[in-house]
DNA sequence: CGCGACGCTATACAAACGTATAGTCTCTTA
DNA sequence: TAAGAGACTATACGTTTGTATAGCGTCGCG
């Protein structure tokens, strides 16, 4: 069959079943599972990956590759998960590896960080443009602000996810249709009428370093 | 022997031992553990619960149980969540009670659910009074606002215990201090400087139902 | 005393999993 | 053509898991 019967390798063929199955049932997935996926015996992933944790290595650099491509041509978004979700629409086939990103979020560890991380990279310099522009309130600490957004945006659509158990673009539109006006409205106005939590907090910090604002 | 070994009965103390192996190790933690913390055979556990699933329901009841009299006893907060963890500072013998409910948010399902409704109910009254006392600015759905910043801020502090990996009050306190501020900055200043994308967004909507503030 | 109920243990069972090994087939290369 | 490397499969191993069963000891009651 040389290689006619696929036009990609049976390692990529792998790669992708594995990213689907992870995708579909979380990293609990079966090695066995995978090999059905992909069409291929059990062996066969030993032989190309070594090991469970290799292939979930793979799968990772895959996912982080197309994120990654998706990025560079989608335009850039305070929230690249939205972005990601939304890219859906176009490219149905991204659809196994932004769920897999889901799913590696929730599994935590070096994955998780590294995409939080950058996340949180993206959006405090898209916040960053937004002080200078005067779109956007400025900060105290800016790369805390977008570290807790990120933080607080993922997670809560984590959360959303986890509870539903539909790990889908159907769970991710429904909780874009609740969380939308209520983050928009907290964005716009807030949520305290007064400053007093906040002054109290800046008072209470050892010292005046950073500046107040508003 | 008797009763005069530990004072309460064995299957509370299989009970209290699963609470623990759960908070420390999740949800996958073996039956074997559990008997061994709980100094029991693997039998009786089967004996007094019947399965996994059973011991897993006692001590969920049994977690609610202690969550709702932490409630009563101590004052209301905007935030049950840290208000358990605080409340350690107290009572450290509550401290797995409260690691296991983080798991069990983290699992997602039924559990999980009635946490955060429960939560959201919460919260929902609590800001509906600070909207009629003016402490906290109105809202055009306050129930989806309430439910949406639980979510957020639940899903927050998971994803940071997950990053971390570790499940423990040390855990809470490092992300109470990364995100009390940005956390009140928030709140109080909001982000966006225009309401220009709420704007949008309430007139995108079909139809003015919900009146507009501020 | 006799006997059943109950708390409790020890052991076994079957399934699922990741991993390991031996071997087959098919190209490539000298 | 012969040898070797690499893709690929079939099968087995050892562990861990939840679950099931058989039996032991003790207490309370008729």
């Amino acid at each position: 069959m040389r290689i006619a019967d696929e036009d990609i390798t049976s390692a990529a063929r792998i790669r992708d079943a594995a990213v689907r199955c992870f995708a579909r049932a979380g990293f609990d997935a079966s090695l066995r599972t995978i090999a059905d996926e992909a069409g291929v015996s059990l062996g066969l992933i030993r032989h190309h990956f070594g090991s469970k944790e290799g292939l979930r290595a793979a799968c990772d650099e895959r996912v982080l590759w197309l994120m990654d491509d998706l990025g560079r041509t989608k335009a850039q978004s305070p929230s690249p998960i939205d972005a990601a979700f939304a890219a859906m629409a176009d490219r149905p086939e991204l659809e196994p590896a932004v769920l897999y990103l889901m799913r590696g979020l929730a599994a935590g560890g070096q994955f998780s960080a590294a995409v939080v991380d950058q996340m949180t990279a993206s959006l405090e310099e898209y916040l960053e443009k937004g002080v200078a522009d005067g779109s956007i309130r400025p900060s105290g600490d800016n790369r805390a602000r977008a570290r807790y957004l990120v933080l607080s945006g993922v997670g809560g659509m984590l959360l959303h996810f986890m509870q539903s158990g539909d790990w889908s673009e159907r769970a991710w539109r429904d909780f874009s249709a609740l969380s939308t006006r209520p983050s928009l409205e907290l964005y716009t106005q807030g949520l305290l009428a007064t400053s007093d939590f906040l002054d109290a907090y800046t008072a209470l910090s050892s010292d005046g370093v950073e500046g107040g604002d508003a």
